[in-house]
DNA sequence: CTAACTTAGTTGAAGATTTACACTAAGACG
DNA sequence: CGTCTTAGTGTAAATCTTCAACTAAGTTAG
């Protein structure tokens, strides 16, 4: 039953990342091109091996190649799964822990420049981003893809991909563009109001050629806040 | 950023089980004594590591080691999550994939001479098991129990624990069990009725000293139903 | 044989919630 | 000052939930 250390057989591991934004596109995600073989000059998800020195844990090794390739230090972030097999990777028996990122608009607009020189966003189209990426990372963008579709419906997801201070409406039109179906507006104010995650920006109101609306922020930048019902 | 494979640090990696199944007492768990150091002659979740001919992904892992342990090949299995860090293994670096497994009551009777010598169940009281095990696995006990309470409310999990034939009034009787309150009889049957999960088996009835009752199978038993709403 | 008992399964009224849509509010613009 | 636009609220009708009583179908005791 138990073995020996020595017949412990250690596969390769990785820790990828599905980092969503929104682009004026809809939802992007980003990709970095290969520099080495395998799949050299593909688009891949970003990723990277665990170092043992730095990475205290799996969280902080996402952390690490998410500060490496956008910049960012404090977006939201959750494991997605973990793949694992034979084959999806040619150099032998790889696994890959996927995490996913959510990034303010306010983030990808400041640090535009710490974006790495070898990453960039693509807008998503359905499924994935519509063209053939590196090892079997259109199937973890596909799972990643999933997870956000189905947490839209029932948590304050898209209030992560917003900028910092937004309003009601443009939250809604978040909701909409990834629900893919208009809301009604006094039921979606009421599920936020109940939902209980918005603060009102004390004076702050957008203004334009109309009435003035009222700025929120989320009141925990880092963590979803699920819904009692569907949205 | 892209490393030489000789770079590529790898982790110890192991695959994890919480399986459950009911006992009298309620929900139980399969835990095994550790035979060798680490942790030696204490209890632990049963897990291995990936056989690097034999296991042709994860789940095949899963699976594996599942059957090694309880006999049951075909049981409901999803993935939880992955853990990893410096500090959870004394041998260095780890990372652990934990499975949640659902054995029916009949699994659980007709092998119960299947069950490894090494393993026994244990009820669950709150949070876990009520004294220590191995590693980090009460951790990963406390993360399971709450993804398995959390799914009660909006899936048809605990059809899975049940004999393959039962009566309503049995499947209400677990979700109440599960999820610590009563629940009405008639929002009860509805709920059942439109998840659509549930087939009559023509001509069985459960006789008592009293009105016979209608048993039903799950039309699907490898894997979970989502509600529309919570029940 | 029948009345009492037990659990299965259904029904329906009262109350709560959701939905659809119209309405009011507050600014800019010409 | 009237029109336009988007913000934000109100409400009647439709739907869903809750709660409890009711009917159904068997066993068991006398």
């Amino acid at each position: 039953m138990t073995t020996h250390d020595n017949d412990a057989f250690k596969p390769i591991a990785t820790v990828d990342l599905a980092i969503f934004s929104l682009s004026p596109e809809g939802l992007a995600v980003l990709l970095v091109r290969r520099a080495a073989a395998p799949f050299s000059r593909e688009w891949a998800l970003p990723g990277g091996w665990i170092h043992i020195d730095e990475d205290a844990d799996l969280e902080a090794a996402a952390r690490r190649v998410l500060k490496e390739k956008t910049g960012v230090e404090t977006p939201y972030l959750e494991q997605l799964q973990t793949t694992g097999s034979r084959d999806r990777d040619p150099r032998g028996w790889s696994i890959s822990i996927v995490y996913i990122a959510l990034l303010s608009a306010d983030d990808v607009a400041k640090r535009q420049d710490a974006i790495a020189g070898d990453a960039e966003w693509r807008a998503i189209e359905g499924e994935g981003v519509g063209f053939s990426i590196a090892f079997d990372h259109a199937l973890l963008l596909k799972e990643a893809l999933g997870r956000i579709r189905s947490k839209v419906e029932y948590t304050n997801l898209p209030g992560h991909l917003l900028p910092v201070r937004f309003t009601l409406s443009e939250l809604q039109s978040v909701y909409e563009n990834l629900l893919g179906r208009k809301l009604d507006k006094s039921a979606f104010r009421k599920r936020m109001a109940e939902a209980d995650f918005l603060e009102p920006v004390e004076g702050e109101m957008r203004r334009a050629s109309n009435r003035p609306a009222q700025m929120f922020r989320l009141k925990d930048a880092q963590s979803l806040v699920l819904f009692d019902r569907r949205i």
